[in-house]
DNA sequence: CGAAGTATTGACTACCTTCAAAAATTGTGG
DNA sequence: CCACAATTTTTGAAGGTAGTCAATACTTCG
């Protein structure tokens, strides 16, 4: 069954990284799969559900009307998404490869979803961290210089998924490169003439575009402090 | 007494703006007052208390290590600062002006608050409309102009503390220029040309250096959308 | 193989920053 | 209360980073 309502919120970002375990499994769920380019939720619609991710990734963004998007977050196992402080949602979300993801319904829970109090402590934490990780992107859209963008998301990328072979750290990009552009703040023309710039100084490689090789990851982690 | 321990956050954005209410008034909490310009907590430090702010207002923020600062937040009454997925605060909160607050103790719960299920659900109620506060201000950061940044600034503060008189709104800015320019992610001097530039349209008045008085709001509106 | 979509590269522009100085505001001591 | 210093804000000029517009290359899919 593919769902297709609205909302969610998530964040993949440094250091802390809480995540969700239900262990409880407050009864009141169920699995769930989503094919690729599907969408789980739409801004503006009623928020039914809690996702907790799986499987696989999705990603959520805001459009403004003249139609500028910001990618609010790529959601990887571990995170949930549509967790909305009314009853509607406020985000749309969209799965970028197949993804398993567990429901909770709302209707089992009211609005803060007082009937559940494990499930209710479990969101508190996550959210906290999610807050947490939040400020850190702050900094990243607020005071970070294009380089320090790109090399600080490919680190959160790495540090989450990467596989280590020898020196070298091999990473999935599920996002295209427009995705990224409108998670970092730039544009994909940006996007791409850094990739090419951190490729050409031997930091990186890209075997293919949505595909990456981190050679040196210590010089990556300086750039994605300084300038 | 004077706290002095670390972190908090706080958003104070558009539309949606759910105030915290302790209902239960948990018992494990007192009364604070703290004077302008003095600490709540820094980065770092342990993280005892949630702070409930019930007057005045606070300044949350996160320094990089080359100096450079981002603001995560003004807080108003009706905003907690002080939440932590840990044990330890991650962002630095000043008074900008004489406030009094009522801090709970965290000791009295644990890290999740499971001994305060009330309080724990009202928690999770702001920590939700927060995160979508903050999605709102992603948008700001990433996307959006410097006049659009200072128009939308100016808005959310006049929705939430300004005081109308026949078709004008006016209202304090406790922050300075420096905080404005590190919370919308630009210098004081290009927050300083924007206003100017609003003044010089009609759009505002600036009777003394932290007052507003908004002439146009809905000019002020379309400037806060449109490039 | 051709078409459509995505990514890269190039040239130019613009917005915001940086650096610098003047003006305004605030605070302190005589 | 005034004078002076310190801080903050405003204004100006120049420069740089990232954006825009445009063309080419690459990838995917029919």
């Amino acid at each position: 069954m593919y769902v297709t309502s609205p909302v969610s919120f998530f964040e993949n970002s440094q250091a802390v990284c809480a995540r969700f375990v239900n262990e409880g499994n407050a009864g009141h769920s169920h699995i769930s799969h989503v094919p690729a380019g599907h969408r789980l939720f739409c801004d503006g619609d009623d928020a039914d559900y809690i996702y907790e991710i799986m499987e696989g990734v999705v990603r959520t963004s805001k459009l403004l009307s003249d139609g500028r998007r910001q990618v609010l977050s790529f959601g990887y196992p571990g995170d949930i998404a549509g967790l909305s402080h009314d009853h509607f949602y406020h985000s749309d979300c969209e799965a970028l490869s197949g993804v398993t993801l567990r429901l909770h319904h709302k209707n089992a829970f009211n609005v803060s979803f007082e009937n559940e109090p494990d499930f209710n402590n479990e969101l508190l934490k996550y959210a906290a961290a999610e807050v947490n990780n939040m400020q850190e992107h702050f900094i990243m859209l607020g005071r970070k210089s294009a380089t320090e963008k790109v090399a600080s998301f490919l680190i959160t990328l790495m540090d989450r998924v990467g596989q280590k072979n020898d020196c070298n750290t091999c990473f999935e990009l599920p996002m295209c490169r427009s995705d990224i552009a409108d998670f970092l703040g730039l544009t994909i023309e940006t996007i791409s003439r850094t990739l090419t710039k951190l490729r050409a100084e031997g930091v990186i490689e890209l075997p293919k575009k949505q595909q990456v090789l981190v050679c040196k990851p210590s010089a990556l982690r300086a750039l994605a402090e300084r300038n």
